[in-house]
DNA sequence: TAAAAATACTCCATAGGTATTTTAT
DNA sequence: ATAAAATACCTATGGAGTATTTTTA
C-alpha cells in the first residue's frame, strides 16, 4: 500500500476527535472505512498509532510522534494549495524583465518596476541588463517575459514592440570641448549638424541593425557632412566613458543626462535635426503568463499621454 | 477532487522525464490513465502545469512553481516514513524518567543515562526529578516511563520494582558535632546506636509509608533509644542542608556523600545496625514502549553484579 | 452491560487497462 | 508522416456503505 494523504486526514480526525465515530461523522464517512483505512496507516507504518478503549481512541506515544508529522505535511500541503490559487491568479509567480544600459537609464524604468513590486508582492522579479540584441533573442526563447529597449534589433515573429515614448537626443561633449562652452539653455545653445564635420564620434556598434547611430550617421550624410568616427563600442556606457575620457563626442538619449552628470557636457540637437530615441517594450504576443499581462497593462497605463518630458 | 500524493508522485514522474508515455512506464502503469490523473491535477490546481509538444511534455513556468512545492511535499513524507520505520523500531521515540534526590546522587545515574543516550541517540530523554510518592503515581498514570527511587511507597498494581542495588548507610553530622571527631575509617568510626540517645535527629517525612527513616526509628524503639526529632523534610537534599547548617544530625545513603561533601561529616553506622538503603528502578510491566523495555534491560545488565560499592 | 471499535460482506466509484483518435511538428 | 498525448470505453481494485459481532471498561 502507498500512503496517501487520506489517511493523513483521517488520522488527524481520529486523533482530534479522539473517536472512531465522531471523526467518521465529522469526515462525512462511515465509521467501518474509517476504522480500516487507520488500520492500513498503522499496518503501513508498522505502529500502533491509537489504544482503542471502551469509549473512544487515545494516541500511543508513537501515535503523538506521527501526530506532529501528520500535522507538518497537512499544512505544508494546505499552504501550497494556497500558493497555487494565487498562481492560477497570476498574483504569484516569477517575471524575467530585462534592460539595456540606455533604457534602465530612463526614470520610467524604477518607476514603473516599484509600482509594480508594490501591486504583485508576491510576484517574484528578476531583473537584468543586456543588449538589445540578447534580450530580443531571450525573450523569443521564452527565457525573459518582458524587454525595455531603445530601436528594435530583428524582428522576430511574435514579438510585440510597444513604442512607449519617444525622447530628445542630446550631444554628449567631453566638458573641455569647443561644444561645452555653448550655454547650457536657450538658441545658442543648440548644436547644428555642420558641428559634426571633422569632429571625433564615438558610435555604438549595431552589427547591420538600423538604431540612433545609423540613423545620425544617414542624416550627415544626407547633408555631406563626414563625422570621423573613432570608436564603435557595445554598450552607451562605454560610449560615455570614452566621451568623458576625451576621446571625442557622440549622440544620447536625453534621459542618460543623470549618467556622467559632472564629467559629460550635455547640449541639445538644433531643431531641424530630427532626430531622437524611442523607449521600447517588448515581449511575446502570445505570452500566457498573466504576469506578464499585469506589467504590460501597468506600464502602458503608466505611460499613457507621457511624452517623456519628466525624463 | 481531494488532492493525494499520488498526484504529485505523478507529476514529478512527468516533470523529470519529460515524456508523459516513459514516465508512465516508469511508474508502471499505462500512459492513459497517467494522462488523465495529470489532467485532473491540473483542473484541481486551476492551472496548466505542461505544454504539450509533438516530442513530450515541457513544464510551464507555473509548473516549475509547483515541480519545487511537489518535492518539497514528497520528501517530507518520505523523511516521515522513514523516521516511523525507526519508531517501529523502538530506536526513535521519547522515554521520560524521573529521580528522587536521593536516587539522582547515586552514580549509577548519570553512568546509565550516558550509555543509553549513546546507544540510542534518536530517544528523547525527557528528565525530572520528583519525590518518590509522586514519581510512582505518574509512572501508573503512563505519564512517566521510568523511575528511579529508593524505598518503595505505594505499590501500585502493574508496577515494577526492581531492586538494583543496596548501599550501606551513613549518619550526616555537621562539622563542629560530637560525631565529627570520630576518626573517617576504621574501628573506632562507626557510630552505635546509642548515639543517637537524645541527639536532634532530622527525618524526611514518609507519611505513614515505610522507608529509611521509618526503619530507623523503629531499631531505635526496639533498643529504648529516644531520639530527638526536630524536624521533618520533604526532599533529602533539604535534610543535608539543614544538617550543614548544625540543626541536628541525620542519615543518608552512602552515594549521597558526594553531596554537602565539604560541609558536612560522614560516619559509617556500627556492624550490628542492619540499616541500607536500596536503590529501585521502577515501571510499568505492561510498558509496551521498546524504548523502556531497552533502559530496563540497560539497567539491569549495568548493574548485574553490582552491589553499589563503585559509589 | 453499554458504548465503541472491529469484522464480514456488499456495492460502487474511480484508478487503471485496452483500443483508437487527435494533435503537433 | 510520425511520435506522443488525448479520448472513449471497459475492467477491477479497493474505498465506502450496511449489518453484525467483538472488545473494553
Amino acid at each position: 500500500m502507498d500512503m496517501e494523504l487520506r489517511h493523513l486526514r483521517y488520522f488527524l480526525a481520529v486523533a482530534e476527535a479522539g473517536h472512531l465515530t465522531r471523526a467518521a461523522a465529522r469526515l462525512n464517512i462511515q465509521q467501518p472505512p474509517l476504522s480500516q483505512q487507520i488500520k492500513a496507516l498503522e499496518n503501513h507504518l508498522g505502529v500502533a498509532l491509537f489504544r482503542r478503549h471502551a469509549k473512544g481512541m487515545a494516541l500511543t506515544e508513537s501515535g503523538e510522534l506521527f501526530l506532529e508529522e501528520a500535522r507538518r505535511i497537512l499544512d505544508s500541503t494546505a499552504v501550497m494549495e494556497q500558493r497555487m490559487a494565487r498562481v492560477a491568479q497570476g498574483v504569484r509567480g516569477r517575471l524575467a524583465i530585462a534592460f539595456t544600459t540606455s533604457a534602465a537609464a530612463h526614470l520610467l524604468t524604477p518607476r514603473v518596476l516599484r509600482l509594480f513590486r508594490g501591486r504583485y508582492p508576491e510576484i517574484e522579479l528578476s531583473l537584468s541588463e543586456n543588449s538589445a540584441a540578447e534580450i530580443t533573442e531571450r525573450i523569443a526563447a521564452r527565457d525573459l517575459h518582458c524587454g525595455f529597449l531603445r530601436v528594435p534589433v530583428g524582428r522576430p515573429p511574435g514579438l510585440v514592440f510597444r513604442t512607449l515614448l519617444k525622447e530628445p537626443v542630446l550631444v554628449a561633449a567631453p566638458l573641455d570641448h569647443r561644444l561645452a562652452q555653448k550655454p547650457r539653455t536657450g538658441k545658442n545653445a543648440a548644436v547644428a549638424l555642420k558641428d559634426f564635420q571633422d569632429e571625433n564620434l564615438i558610435l555604438v556598434r549595431r552589427a547591420g541593425a538600423p538604431g540612433l547611430y545609423a540613423n545620425l550617421l544617414a542624416l550627415c550624410a544626407e547633408r555631406g557632412i563626414c563625422p570621423n568616427v573613432v570608436a564603435e563600442v557595445e554598450r552607451m556606457m562605454t560610449n560615455l566613458n570614452l566621451v568623458a575620457a576625451g576621446a571625442g563626442i557622440s549622440v544620447v538619449p536625453a534621459s542618460m543626462q543623470q549618467v556622467h552628470a559632472k564629467t559629460v557636457a550635455y547640449r541639445p540637437l538644433g531643431k531641424s535635426i530630427h532626430l531622437n530615441a524611442p523607449l521600447n517594450l517588448v515581449y511575446r504576443a502570445a505570452d500566457e503568463t498573466a504576469a506578464t499581462g499585469f506589467f504590460v497593462d501597468l506600464v502602458t497605463s503608466t505611460t499613457a499621454g507621457d511624452d517623456g518630458a519628466r525624463s
